[in-house]
DNA sequence: CCAAAAGTGTTTCCTTTACACCCATGC
DNA sequence: GCATGGGTGTAAAGGAAACACTTTTGG
């Protein structure tokens, strides 16, 4: 059990044990007034079935980021770097995966717009699921997912609050209620529209005007919004607070 | 280049790489004034002589807190629980150790007066140096562990804000002086004494009285201040907002 | 009494919040 | 005109910062 000493440990690296290394990602998206999470269903034991957060093992000459990317368009089809792609933690008990010791490092990034995306390798299927449904316990998670998942989808809402990370979730060019949708879907919250729009605009450099000549015009009416697009701010302060849960 | 495919994978695990995996520390204490790390002075190649932080190799059988735990106590010959034990990141480019794949996590330790450390292991000397040391760049630090450093420095600063971990860097009874200093040390400010003293008992079961029996008076006059114990609260609210660096 | 540190009170300033109100468009 | 959402103004409430002041000890 003991292991050799690290005097003979640092001449003889292979005496030492190797693992398995894999990086699972939650990537985000806002559609349908709803943050969603990407999911897949597994097509192979172990957790045949359940739902899992798409993960795959780092290669041999791969840094973990590059790892990370290479699994978000493998799973997804998506062609476009992701808006944000940031590491949140490593996960590594023993007995997390029952075949083989495996230390995971969890990977979120955010995307604009994904097209559907198509199961493929260890996934039957994958759907972006509501936030919500996950954590109402409705969508049950396989291995230590859902810790993972809680770890993570805290870690997004309270970099909304103090970063620039909301315009990721958007097109280039946008309104500002759009981005207020983006941080009410995030936080399930009612953002004061009046309000946001000061805060948003107190920080230099957050927003810079797009063009002018194409103000958005609302499906229900209204006067059009003007579009921004992100400025090199990539940190807002004063920060939007989130309001206190119901 | 192109790896198996991942059905392959689920079946012959074997046939994907391995990685050493290793633990780095980052053990901070407040002592004279100044918020300290504790660095090694290594003794061993590759970076012999430099200065690095602890780490070392994960067990087969061991979870990743585990072994941050075990290189804490064989690093520093601490006996006691560090008063916080936390994971900040995984490092993993494929050249940070020039010898091997390795992948690093990150974690990091709070001890209250721990004692004098001991070189042992790949340290030939190891020492609590003021952060200010290093960020000031009169200290170097090997491998990619600046990096590293100045990642999970900020972490310990920002948790200062808005969780109870200052409380950690003292002893079970301590005064509400000597948590202002700590902040004073980790943040190099000077809070008001007046303001810091309300609003630490703002929050409901952060300080709890001790023995009312045994004031703690000063050494250089002044009045008693109270012994306080760590309440159950983990979370300040309101925070303790950090002034803005001159 | 004086010095020093603990602890409290109070005033001022600033931020946040709620909400009234005006603006610009489609129908 | 009227409905709808974009955007601005403003007054009231709440919290933070500065600092005067009181308390309790040692010398």
């Amino acid at each position: 059990m003991k292991p050799l000493s690290k005097q003979a440990a640092g001449h003889n690296p292979d005496d030492y044990p190797r693992f398995a290394v894999t990086v699972d990602i939650a990537v985000f998206t806002v559609a349908e007034g709803a943050l969603r999470v990407l999911l897949i269903q597994r097509g192979e034991e172990p957790h045949l079935g359940a739902w899992a957060l798409p993960g795959g093992f780092v290669h041999e000459d791969e840094d973990l980021d590059s790892a990370a990317i290479r699994e978000l368009h493998e799973e997804t089809s998506i062609k476009q770097a992701p808006g944000h792609l940031e590491q949140f933690g490593a996960y590594g008990d023993p007995d997390r995966d029952p075949r083989q010791r495996v230390v995971t490092v969890g990977y979120w990034a955010v995307v604009t717009d994904p097209p559907e995306p198509v199961g493929g390798g260890d996934a039957a299927y994958a759907e972006f699921v509501a936030v919500s449904e996950v954590e109402s316990g409705r969508i049950v998670l396989a291995f230590d997912h859902k810790q993972i998942f809680d770890d993570v989808v805290e870690r997004v809402r309270k970099q909304l609050e103090t970063t620039g990370l909301g315009r990721k979730f958007l097109e280039p060019e946008f309104t500002i209620s759009e981005l207020r949708q983006v941080y009410n879907a995030a936080w399930d919250a009612n953002l004061d529209a009046g309000n946001f729009q000061r805060k948003v605009s107190l920080t230099d450099g957050f927003l810079v005007p797009a063009n002018k000549k194409k103000p958005k015009v609302s499906d229900r009416g209204g006067r059009p919004a003007s579009l921004w697009t992100s400025g090199p701010a990539e940190m807002l302060d004063p920060p939007i607070t989130r309001p206190p849960k119901d």
